[in-house]
DNA sequence: TATTTTCATGAAAGCGATTTCAAATGCTTT
DNA sequence: AAAGCATTTGAAATCGCTTTCATGAAAATA
């Protein structure tokens, strides 16, 4: 019971016009006589004709498809950057090929490659470490590949993000601005840049501004989870530390939790900030004070650079930044 | 600079053999000489070959692609569907085109066509509602469609859920049990099937055991949201009603939060129960009793089941329901 | 009216694989 | 050594569309 399929040999044999016709009509192109698009039209209407776009692409040489490489996306973080992603996608007209990574190297890589074999016109990246091996996938690629939400330190991928350092520095100054001393970072891996190399950077810029020692085990590099950030709380309360800054939402929600219950007050023993102002920061009790990012946006942006270099258009900045924000809620004291 | 793509026909010209070769050792046929295959192989690896799967997928008819049409990315229910999809298609090879609904009914049916231009070997379909309209449309597209945490009463599609009227029956007995006589129900809109058709039906039949009256305005269609649910909860309060289900879990959170504000205690002035066991019923003081239900399996189910019928296979049963449970957490009492 | 230009159209060559069918090869078996 | 069978291979058609190029028709110019 295969279903009847009706090709454009079958919509010009009907029109009595070519092949040829009929894709411009169905293609747009001016170079048709209004009296013959409408004839070609009405008999596509009629045999209900759908182009088929596989064979579209394998002549055209577009499959007007884009990979979208995501750590998981059940993230809240990340679906909220592929939400932007589609909704640009579709406003050009390219559809989204979505493959979960686990930001596993090796995964990537794999999922890299059937992707090209897809032949996607472009791939937008999101992960949470680069390395050589990926890199030199992305060369080797033959569509272009944009970063969304994740860094390059090396980069000469392009890229969309807010300034990770600069936010991470403001949001431990304003603790220090308020006369913390001890202040605790805790984070996911170290292995991942953005940990190292960013929000690491900007808390040590900030320690060294107000002329405060780094140390070291004040540094705490556990998983991202609700769980992990119960399970620190206690070695964070006994650090002396009399706040944090959190590289992840539920963690921090964990923290809070964790310090409620056992007794430790926020934010009089203990000021909290995090990162990534997802729902969880609103409905904590206390809410987190949290950076504000544009997910959405740095989603959309990256598709938007994206549909540029896929048709070959100078992009105007390979990397761009967008702003960030401070949202205070009550995890932290008001400010002076 | 167009990078160069090596194709079928230029590894069979190194290789000395035909492309029909070629394409048999490519595609694991066994009607190949072991030698003529290692050589093969050689000539493939040293051209880095890979073989071009529009062109394939336009020979064989088949893209070993199906589409995902979701309400919302972002949103963790459906998000962990996705993830079990996934998951299962990555196992059997297939990826995954995703495309974002917002539950609108015409983006559904367009979203759907374009799928089918795609040429997809199939669809998983979520949403919130199925129409007449809808349902046509699966029934013209020539690839097998199965719904996902998606309920369609008058369903011949293939579909895998929970029986939510039994969850929300078990629960609101559970609640009647404790003694309530006036429980409310909070949901999104009844124009949502599994709202109108099946959590109301539990939630009556459980009254109806109980030989309680069925009190109109103790349902109340609101949005599935956080703002939501704080904006409910004093009309909530003001009912009079001692306990009340809800179907999403940001809003349960909402109500939660708002009844602590204003002074009515959780579980003891009043008991909420709510829907989707996410991380959310975990954070919130009190943590929330959920109804929890195997997200990430009706997802994966609904994957394992399309692929038997893309590949013309009989479905052992047309409609899967999988078990949920009830967990409880300290928005309730506990049971006698 | 003759000559250019422009416009509209069709023929046919791909795009890069799969797949059918027939031919060739290699072994067994007499 | 001949016949028969199974195994390997290749030639060529096909999938459904885009795109180039040539051509005829129509419009513009001289």
């Amino acid at each position: 019971m295969e279903k009847q399929t009706v090709t454009i040999y079958d919509v010009a044999r009907e029109a009595a016009v070519s092949m040829a016709t009929v894709s411009r009509v169905v293609n747009g192109n001016p170079n048709v006589k209004p009296a013959t698009r409408k004839k070609v039209l009405a008999v596509i209407e009629r045999l209900d004709y759908r182009p088929n776009a596989v064979a579209r692409g394998l002549a055209s040489k577009r499959s007007t498809t884009v990979g979208v490489i995501i750590p998981d996306v059940t993230n809240i973080y990340f679906a909220s950057l592929a939400r932007g992603i589609d909704d640009i996608a579709m406003m050009y007209k390219y559809n989204i090929i979505l493959t979960n990574s686990d930001d596993a190297g090796e995964q990537e890589v794999n999922v890299l490659n059937t992707l090209m074999a897809k032949q996607v016109d472009g791939v937008i990246f999101m992960g949470n470490h680069i390395d050589d091996k990926l890199r030199a996938e992305f060369k080797r690629a033959k569509a272009p590949v944009v970063l969304a939400g994740t860094v390059d330190p090396q980069g000469d991928t392009p890229s969309v993000n807010i300034d990770y350092a600069a936010a991470v520095e403001e949001a431990v100054t304003n603790l220090i601005n308020r006369g913390h001393t001890k202040i605790a970072l805790a984070l996911g891996s170290l292995s991942q840049s953005i940990n190292a190399e960013y929000r690491l950077t900007g808390y040590k810029r900030a320690l060294n501004k107000a002329k405060l020692p780094y140390d070291d085990s004040l540094v705490y590099e556990a998983g991202y989870s609700y769980d992990a950030g119960t399970k620190l709380q206690p070695v964070i309360a006994d650090s002396g530390a009399t706040a944090v800054f959190v590289g992840d939402d539920e963690m921090a929600a964990g923290i809070i939790n964790a310090s409620v219950e056992s007794g430790v007050k926020v934010p009089d023993d203990l000021e909290v900030i995090t990162s990534n102002n997802t729902i969880i920061t609103q409905i904590t009790r206390p809410a987190i004070t949290s950076i504000t990012q544009p997910l959405y946006d740095i989603g959309a942006v990256a598709m938007r650079m994206l549909t540029k270099l896929m048709n070959d258009k100078e992009l105007d900045e390979k990397t761009v930044t967008l702003p960030y924000g401070i949202v205070r809620r009550d995890s932290t004291k008001v400010e002076d």
